[in-house]
DNA sequence: GACCGAGTATGCGTATACAATACCTCGCAT
DNA sequence: ATGCGAGGTATTGTATACGCATACTCGGTC
């Protein structure tokens, strides 16, 4: 698999400088590291994590790692079985479904309030990030895209004003481009071009209940563009198969 | 104090606890155990836990209960700051907001579904968790009848068979216990007694709608019987004060 | 030739040791 | 007497070492 790391190996040979003075920020930053390679495909679903080969390339030890792989299964970006170690999660298909109807509810409920919030600033910044968006889209760059749209979403979620969905938004998306990863067709990426920039229209001009109906159109299309074939490579369910 | 755990399993040649085998289940029990302690008022806001203290009570190393405390502090009801150690989140009234917020908005959505999939099993279910804590609430057990109040609104959302949904409302009821704590006046306990079974009639006659306006309602209520007084022990406002 | 068992190897879970830092207390100076 | 500073203590953060469980492989036997 293509594991190029942006880390670009720390290769100070002389470990001594994991000190203590950043060793928080190191530590986001690895945690950072590891999600946007999750969120970007770089890390594909089913990838094994191994311990110590990320506390090799990170430069720290086996302690930080697994504070950091903690944390991802936490918000099921990885999934942790006992004496397997961690490895990207394979969502199912029920948990895309789940996930989906959970953006469904959330994020168009939370769309009357956005329009009310909203401001000039953040529409020149949700502006902005859209246009990055389409750009990346336009020159290939899936993985940009990618980011940067589960970006958007949560962006716009945060401007609710409420912190605890938010980042519930958040994770939600996170977990939609693990899906994406999974379910979703090569060059059709889930949200289309100009979705973004209706959005921001009708949430600009205060109409929080169109933002809503569009959002909810909006969900419904990256669902729907989704191939959910149950892939179940580990238990071939023999006996459909034979007619048993 | 009582370092005895320690040195008898460090002495101890024959692996015959404690080892490896149940060490998942011993952690998921301890986890429980400060979940509930804290969820139960017996551990108040802003109590310290320190880990040798925690280590030494569980008979386990601090290695273990940092992960606990990691996973704690990710659910929000422990606080993590970076060298000052753990203590009882202490909800501030914007978080308390946010929370019933969320709650309005997930748990009354979740209501039609839930009338949908509801079976015969599961109200039979409910009924007996919501005879219990009256049952509680009579007796004047009141850490019980919190726990169970927010087990009973946390089982309803998992009849909706959405996993991903039914986790975030037992964390926000995980949550809102803790703002009960500190917001909640002694012996109004936020969910009215007949509250529950109410509810449960609407839903076993297949009414989400009704269902999910009493359930609105409800919330309502208990947001109601906050006293939500800017407690800012931290840093009083002098300008506010003094009317500089 | 295939299947089963033993041995090895890999990798995780846990504990302990060490380093760094924040808080608290005591002493000194003003 | 009070305020400030320095040192000690206590507690967290990180790394390393060790033990065990499981998986994979190789050889023997049926």
């Amino acid at each position: 698999m293509n594991q190029r790391q942006t880390v670009a190996e720390r290769k100070a040979p002389g470990p001594r400088l994991g000190k203590n003075g950043d060793g928080a920020e190191r530590h986001e930053a690895i945690y950072r590291s590891i999600s946007d390679a999750i969120i970007e495909h770089r890390l594909k679903p089913g990838a094994r994590l191994r311990e110590d080969a990320l506390a090799e390339v990170f430069g720290v030890s086996r302690t930080g790692i697994r504070k950091i792989l903690q944390r991802l299964a936490l918000e099921q970006l990885v999934t942790l079985t006992p004496r397997r170690g961690a490895s990207v999660t394979r969502p199912t298909a029920d948990e895309a479904k789940d996930v989906f109807d959970a953006r469904q509810m959330v994020e168009c409920g939370l769309m009357p309030e956005v329009a009310r919030r909203i401001t000039e600033a953040d529409v020149s910044e949700l502006r902005e990030m859209a246009r990055r968006e389409r750009e990346a889209l336009k020159g290939g760059e899936q993985s940009a895209a990618i980011k940067l749209s589960a970006a958007f979403h949560a962006r716009l979620a945060g401007i609710s004003g409420n912190a605890t969905l938010a980042d519930f938004v958040g994770r939600l998306c996170s977990r939609s481009s693990l899906i994406l990863a999974v379910y979703g067709n090569a060059g059709h990426l889930g949200c289309e071009s100009h979705d973004h920039d209706d959005l921001i229209g009708y949430l600009e001009a205060g109409n929080g209940e169109r933002a809503a109906a569009f959002m909810s159109r909006h969900l419904k299309a990256i669902e729907a563009s989704l191939s959910i074939v149950e892939e179940e490579g580990e238990a071939p369910d023999l006996h459909e198969i034979f007619g048993g």
